[in-house]
DNA sequence: TCCGTCACG
DNA sequence: ACGTACGTGACGGAT
């Protein structure tokens, strides 16, 4: 005798409602990163989970709604109609919940003009007959219509753990008739959440006493004249005919046209790392974190490290000598600054056997130093800049480094960007090292562990260097970015690291004296707002403000936040007419911006050696950038005067020296010039046009540059952002401040003047969709799995970032390798001249007069040929006795 | 720790 | 109908 199959068909919609309520009172504490509520999806996954564990059906179907029309409300517009909508907050979550069950491996359905019931029913009837037990489950009643022999309807009364289950037989015990008979009853009762009628005056006792009594409604109307003359009689013969159309709104369809099989709804085996990816955008720590994690470590930490610890220099000198030709190397820091950050420890693998230190200095033995210094035997590390810097702190110049753990797997998948070695590790499924949280603590309990803790995690922590090394690098070679590599990234973390070394003189005495101007701006505005408002509040609170301005001074609210009125400028730029007090508080607001991040702020960080050093991130942007934190110098004020004073402060080392500063020119647009193959564009460059100006004479059909207006050049300009950026007609519009209509016209004409354009994009976006990923010129990655989203939002997203991505990351290649060719002919022509700053586009050096005509041509013909494109690379320098003369 | 705001390319 | 320009970091205030 064969088992009969299982199949569990789930009401998707009423599950997601009852998950949702179910923790309605707490919806605001499920929220994620990006603001999104969480509550329904979170508790749909723990609710899927326990009908799983049930019932362990062999298929699986959930069901959905597809639309608010269907052939019900063709049949009655009224149909539902009295239905409240949605919570926002419920609804922006059913996206997400089909996303999981995509990555459980659970097949989920809608269909236009068709409920999740008739869904249900359909498939319900199709699987009893191929020897399926059927399951539904849902919290709407009118689906116990379809019990019947193998066909279980599951209620739920409380959650999903607390249900009724509807069979015939229950159902000839409770009511005294059979399922189908239910939809007689809803003929003559009505239902009023689906808000149709019934019969007038009949409710669900009289309903069921007829249907006992005739068994149907066509039966009873056969015989409703022999009823006796009642008020009830009139109302069932005057309203007919709208029993027989509630009977038919009431029947779940058992036939509905679905395009697949019922092979196609079994169960497949979830994809764990999707799932991982999702709780992780979902911050569900407790599906990820603590019993996933914990559990593995118990499981895959059995195997033990055994490792000599290092006290004296006695010990260092019986280390072996290395004959592999490399070594795992790690220098423990505790804090993220590694400038100034304290020394833990450091652990090294010398052919297999792990060595571990919390004395410091003995990096500095003769044995060791030598080591690091050796040109001939490979460095394997995580987080090559961190730990050059660090060790020249020691006075050691690390070289020859073969393996960046951090780096390698950032290049991979630019989202592994995990600063901590152990969980990145982990995010790889090797658990060999716990993260720097497990061992340290976080916050304020942050601290150093027992010697015996810190020492295996050290030891670890090379191991896991060692053992990832073969698999990421063959990844590397998969990936064909070998010479994104070895030739960009990782010089490019040596050249990085002297710059952060050697850091930029910043004049404290300048901002200082800032500061007393500024505070004495800020009292004199504060004064005049506190005047206008008539009372004292605080400027900075966007709350106070909001109230002081749209509640006491009845200004029109613009816009509004999640949490209040925007007070932002656009929306102060257009009550600056209505009231004098938005003026004063745009100005305080740049005033105290200034001060605050600016002069206050950097004054913060300039160290003893009267410099600022930054550190720049390598291993952080989505598109290959650098980013600079602590403080960070790639923000540093320049379109408005006032804020562009700040880089007074920022100064040669000497007074022989100047500030020299060379940008690219157009380098985006020139990089999707050469990318798109488009010949109109590349003409542009290769004759050195003002490519705005070209733009405008495009898309407003201009024959000659003079017809160029100034306002025509900046409303190109905007479009040539846009399409760098994804051009959208909305966004587009909002940045200029036109219709739609006319946005899109403009991204019209600007594609039928730059066809190869369009082309590019449509095939960037395409390659997304079918590589998941885009990529640079230098084979830089990104992966886009939003592409694929069914969210308008998310998928548009993906969309906009295929197309800036390969941009903005190419233009990050050329810098990076234009910085490594400088620094080399820097070093091979002996010039005392330093790289300082990158700014994307931008780099900046200490030139001393004397070397000043040398790089003037130098940095210039570095520059453009860092990389060969079909069209020209263009560079504008300029020099000075401040950063804020070189411009 | 999150949010709104604003500085840069 | 939906509802956004791409990439970053730091600050003060609110929670």
């Amino acid at each position: 005798m064969s088992k009969r199959k299982k199949l569990l068909l789930i009401d998707g919609n009423s599950l997601a409602y009852r998950a949702f309520y179910a923790l309605y009172n707490v919806v605001d504490k499920f929220v994620n990163n990006e603001g999104l509520h969480t509550s329904a999806i979170y508790n749909m996954k723990k609710m899927l989970d326990s009908l799983l564990e049930t019932h362990q059906p062999d298929n699986v179907l959930v069901a959905f709604d597809a639309g608010k029309t269907t052939f019900r409300t063709d049949m009655f517009s009224e149909y539902k109609g009295t239905r409240a909508k949605t919570p926002p907050e419920l609804l922006e979550q059913l996206p997400y919940i089909r996303e999981m069950l995509d990555h459980m491996g659970l097949k989920w359905h809608e269909q236009d003009n068709y409920e999740a019931d008739d869904i249900i029913g359909t498939l319900a009837k199709r699987a009893q007959s191929q020897d399926f037990d059927v399951v539904v489950v849902t919290g709407d009643k009118d689906l116990t219509q379809l019990a019947d022999t193998h066909i279980q309807v599951d209620v739920t009364v409380k959650g999903v753990n607390e249900i009724k289950s509807y069979t015939p037989a229950y159902f000839e015990e409770e009511l005294g008739i059979k399922p189908l008979q239910l939809i007689d009853m809803k003929a003559l009762m009505g239902d009023n959440s689906d808000n149709y009628p019934g019969v007038t005056k009949i409710g669900e006792k009289t309903a069921l006493k007829l249907i006992q009594k005739y068994g149907s409604v066509k039966e009873l109307y056969h015989h409703v004249d022999e009823m006796k003359k009642s008020k009830m009689k009139e109302n069932l013969i005057n309203e007919k005919k709208i029993a027989f159309l509630c009977y038919d709104l009431a029947t779940i369809k058992t036939d509905t046209p679905i395009d697949f099989d019922l092979a196609d709804t079994a169960v497949q085996a979830q994809n764990s790392e999707q799932l991982v990816a999702f709780y992780q955008k979902m911050n569900f720590k407790s599906f990820l974190d603590k019993e996933v994690l914990d559990s593995q470590f118990n499981q895959n930490t059995q195997e033990e490290i055994a490792y000599t610890v290092l006290n004296t220099e006695a010990d260092v000198d019986q280390l072996p000598e290395v004959t592999d030709g490399f070594v795992a190397f790690q220098l423990e820091l505790f804090g993220q600054n590694y400038h100034e950050a304290d020394f833990v420890g450091f652990s090294l693998s010398i052919n297999g056997q792990y060595f571990v230190s919390s004395v410091i200095d003995l990096l500095t033995t003769p044995k060791l130093q030598k080591l690091l210094e050796s040109t001939t035997i490979n460095k394997r590390v995580f987080d090559v800049k961190r730990t050059i810097v660090g060790l020249r702190r020691l006075g050691i110049t690390l070289k020859s480094v073969d393996f960046d753990m951090l780096l390698v797997s950032y290049l991979l998948n630019p989202d592994h960007n995990q600063n901590d070695l152990g969980e990145l590790a982990q995010s790889y499924n090797c658990f060999d090292a716990k993260s720097d949280v497990q061992v340290y603590g976080k916050g304020a309990k942050k601290a150093l562990p027992e010697d015996e803790m810190l020492f295996e995690h050290l030891a670890r922590k090379v191991r896991t260097i060692e053992s990832m090394k073969a698999g990421l690098m063959s990844q590397l070679t998969d990936h064909n970015q070998d010479q994104l590599f070895d030739e960009i990234e990782l010089p490019l973390a040596f050249v990085l690291a002297e710059m952060e070394i050697i850091g930029i003189k910043a004049q404290a005495s300048t901002l200082q004296e800032m500061s007393v101007v500024l505070s004495q701006q800020l009292q004199e505005i504060e004064a005049r707002i506190y005047a206008q408002a008539g009372e004292e509040f605080n400027i900075n609170s966007p709350k106070q403000l909001g109230q002081i301005l749209f509640e006491k001074l009845n200004l029109p609210p613009v816009k509004k936040t999640k949490t209040g009125y925007s007070t932002s400028v656009d929306v102060l730029e257009t009550l600056k007419k209505k009231s004098p007090i938005v003026s004063d508080i745009l100005d305080y607001r740049q005033v105290a911006k200034i001060q605050s991040t600016y002069v206050n702020g950097l004054l913060k960080t300039i160290h003893p050696d009267q410099r600022i050093h930054t550190r720049y991130l390598q291993t952080l942007t989505a598109t290959g950038r650098l980013s600079s934190v602590d403080p960070n110098l790639q923000n540093i004020p320049i379109r408005l005067e006032e804020g562009r004073k700040i880089r007074h402060a920022f100064v040669p080392s000497n007074e022989d020296s100047v500030i020299f500063s060379s940008d690219y020119s157009q380098v985006e647009l020139r990089v999707l010039a050469h990318m798109s193959e488009d010949e109109n564009m590349q003409e542009a460059f290769k004759s050195d046009y003002d490519i705005h100006s070209h733009t405008a004479m495009k898309i407003f059909n201009l024959s000659s540059p003079e017809e160029v207006d100034s306002n025509m050049r900046r409303q190109a300009k905007a479009v040539n952002f846009g399409i760098v950026y994804g051009i959208s007609d909305y966004g587009l519009a909002k940045n200029l401040d036109i219709p739609r209509k006319q946005a899109q016209a403009f991204i019209d004409q600007y594609f039928a003047q730059y066809p190869k354009v369009k082309q590019f994009m449509d095939d960037t976006i395409e390659q997304a969709k079918s590589d998941g990923y885009v990529e640079t010129l230098m084979h830089r990655r990104r992966y886009l799995p939003d592409i694929h989203s069914r969210n308008f939002h998310l998928r548009s997203f993906a969309e906009r970032t295929a197309m800036n991505s390969p941009i903005q990351g190419t233009a990050a290649d050329i810098i990076k390798i234009a910085m490594i060719n400088m620094q080399k002919a820097l070093q091979e022509k002996h010039l005392r001249t330093k790289m300082l700053l990158q700014v994307h586009d931008e780099l900046i050096f200490e030139v001393p007069q004397d070397e000043l005509a040398i790089v003037e041509k130098l940095v210039p013909q570095v520059m453009t040929s860092a990389i060969q494109l079909d069209v020209p690379l263009v560079v504008d320098s300029s020099y000075g006795k401040s950063w804020y003369e070189a411009k």
